[in-house]
RNA sequence: GCCCUCGUAGCUCAGGGGAUAGAGCGGUUGCCUCCGGAGCAACAGGCCGUAGGUUCGAAUCCUAUCGAGGGCACCA
């Protein structure tokens, strides 16, 4: 039995009490089962006594009195006990928990999945870097994030539009330009600009594609170095996502808002919303009633659209291709833009709600225990492959993936080398091999999947191990409706562990020369449980599984 | 000045109202005639920044305060 139908059991209880009179309150929209630390206090345990006994005018050992004695009439549940100021402990019957491990197997790649989601269509936007450069460590923390988050919504049922937003025009290319042609003329960056073995690179690459750019005037070599220049970094990006396996659906480039007028015609439309006023000469945008600390110029006097409005067309643009919730993962910097989107929203009609705003912390790059600038032009940023490079696909993903976004996250890149084998993504992934090493030896040694007998999975480390698979789809679900895939890579270390703890105490493979037994058959069975939970899990992480290591 | 996030073990971090606050790393000590030791077990290590409040119950919610990071353009 999962938590979740216990869940629904107690749930449904619940509601008996209710229609039999035996106590008067509002039936709560759902009843939390928590795996109790203390394995005295049962397998499972409940605090809603403790929650609803006010209201219903009693003290919560008497509620849970009156409960306790339909909780046990549950088809699985061996006992059920109150303890301390009203809790209720349920204890399951031997067979029940072990039934899970069977069920799991038969689920597959499913387990874990559900259809909380399905209907809804999401854009996701995430790094959305602007190509003036490599994707830093901070775009690498959004891309491992964003895409482990498009994942679990995936799994949610839900369909998914990873997006990233771009513009190749504006005061940060012009200097990515200018650099690109200081360099491919041998002279040192500008003052303003940017440094970096990338910009060499990418300005000999330019000069390779069109060797006489150089005899141009200067305004059109710039120009050309920056088309031409864009196009190679933003190739260059691609891939180095790509292989970190990350792609996206769209590229969406902020000029294609502005063809056909597009954005003018908007803003004459939304000069008769009343989230849009006129001042001192130019079109203000209410967004302090979205928290802003003041409003933002739309149309500027000298009758130009303002940066903003590109956001404003951009959002109308997202609801016009049917998205019902629009996510913009930003980092920390990025965070005053909450409001305004908001306010952007609402200025065209539509429900704030349907736009979500992900504020994620930053990463810092730490040498030596001290904190050290990422600066382009000082050349001390560290990219995706660099990260990459140093420990590798899998580590890099599940390193930034572990941590709530909420969190600064500190990287020492010499640290994290010399230790990548301690990263917990190889104690996941170890367990993970590990199922199939004792796959083989259990085959060798005759153990099939010819029978199960859920009664027999009877060590406490069996009962652990059930528990923590028995909650990996709560989890998912729980990262699915708080944003945070962290807690998928946080739940998988979990079961890692118990599963290494069950390893160490019960054997699948007889010893020298045992009978093979319904016991060997039914662990068969949970290895094979937590192999594909384990799977299921490194997926939505996009860490592979490993047979072997 | 105002706004957002964080402050938990020596370090990096989990913990979204529950029972004795957890993991990894680091430290000490055990466990390979036995399915993979990238593992397991044990010990040491905590006024959960501080002070109030709400609650039967607070690391968790509220207020204040201190500290860290980030943000507050008719720039893009």
């Amino acid at each position: 039995m999962t938590p979740e139908e216990l869940s629904s059991a107690v749930t449904a209880c619940l509601k008996d009490a209710i229609d039999a009179g035996e106590f008067s309150i509002e039936l709560p929209s759902e009843v939390r089962v928590e795996r109790p630390r203390n394995r005295d206090h049962g397998d499972w345990a409940t605090n809603i006594a403790l929650q609803l006994s006010k209201q219903a005018g009693m003290n919560p050992r008497q509620f849970a009195g009156i409960l306790s004695s339909r909780l046990e009439k549950i088809d699985g549940v061996a006992k059920v006990d109150i303890a301390g100021p009203g809790f209720l402990n349920i204890t399951l019957d031997a067979g029940a928990a072990g039934e899970l491990a069977k069920a799991i197997v038969e689920a597959g790649p499913a387990y874990g999945r559900s259809d909380a989601l399905s209907g809804t269509r999401i854009n996701l936007e995430f790094v959305s870097a602007n190509p003036t450069g490599p994707i830093h460590l901070g775009g690498t923390r959004w891309a491992a994030v964003g895409d482990a988050l498009a994942r679990v919504f995936e799994s949610q049922g839900a369909e998914v539009t990873r997006e990233y937003y771009f513009n190749d025009h504006g005061a940060q290319i012009d200097r990515f330009a200018r650099s690109l042609l200081a360099s491919a003329k041998g002279e040192p960056a500008p003052e303003d600009g940017y440094a970096g073995a990338y910009i060499e690179d990418i300005a000999s690459r330019v000069l390779a594609v069109e060797p006489n750019i150089l005899e141009l005037p200067e305004a059109e070599a710039q120009e050309r170095f920056r088309a031409i220049g864009v196009d190679l970094m933003f190739g260059d990006i691609k891939e180095s996502l790509h292989n970190f396996g990350v792609d996206f659906d769209v590229y969406f480039h902020e000029d294609s808002l502005h063809e056909n007028g597009q954005v003018e015609m908007l803003l004459e439309k939304l000069k008769g919303s009343k989230n849009l006023y006129e001042k001192d000469g130019a079109w203000w945008l209410n967004s302090t009633e979205f928290g802003d600390d003041k409003d933002r110029v739309v149309i500027k006097s000298d009758g130009n659209a303002a940066y903003i409005a590109g956001d404003i067309a951009y959002i109308q643009n997202k609801r016009e291709r049917g998205f019902d919730l629009n996510l913009y993962m930003l980092g920390a910097d990025h965070h005053g833009y909450v409001a305004r989107l908001k306010a952007a929203a609402a200025a065209l009609g539509h429900d704030p709600e349907c736009v979500e705003v992900l504020i994620g912390q930053m990463v810092n790059l730490v040498k030596d225990g001290k904190p050290v600038r990422m600066s382009k032009r000082a050349g001390t940023v560290v990219t995706l492959e660099d990260l990459v490079d140093a420990v590798g696909v899998d580590a890099a993903r599940y390193t930034l993936a572990r941590f709530s976004t909420d969190s600064n996250i500190d990287i020492d890149l010499d640290l994290l080398t010399k230790r990548s084998n301690e990263n917990p993504v190889f104690y996941v992934q170890y367990a993970h091999a590990r199922t199939y090493a004792l796959a083989r030896n259990a085959e060798a040694a005759g153990v099939d999947d010819s029978a199960f007998d859920a009664a027999l999975l009877s060590h406490p480390t069996e009962g652990a191990l059930l528990a923590a698979l028995g909650q990996y789809p709560g989890v998912v679900a729980q990262a699915s409706t708080f944003r945070e895939p962290h807690r998928v890579a946080r739940h998988l270390e979990v079961i890692a562990g118990t599963y290494h703890r069950w390893y160490d105490a019960c054997r699948i493979a007889p010893q020298n020369g045992e009978e093979v037994t319904d016991v060997n058959r039914t662990r068969l069975w949970l290895n094979t449980a937590a192999r594909q939970v384990l799977a299921n899990g490194l997926d939505l992480l996009g860490v592979s599984a490993p047979e072997r290591m």
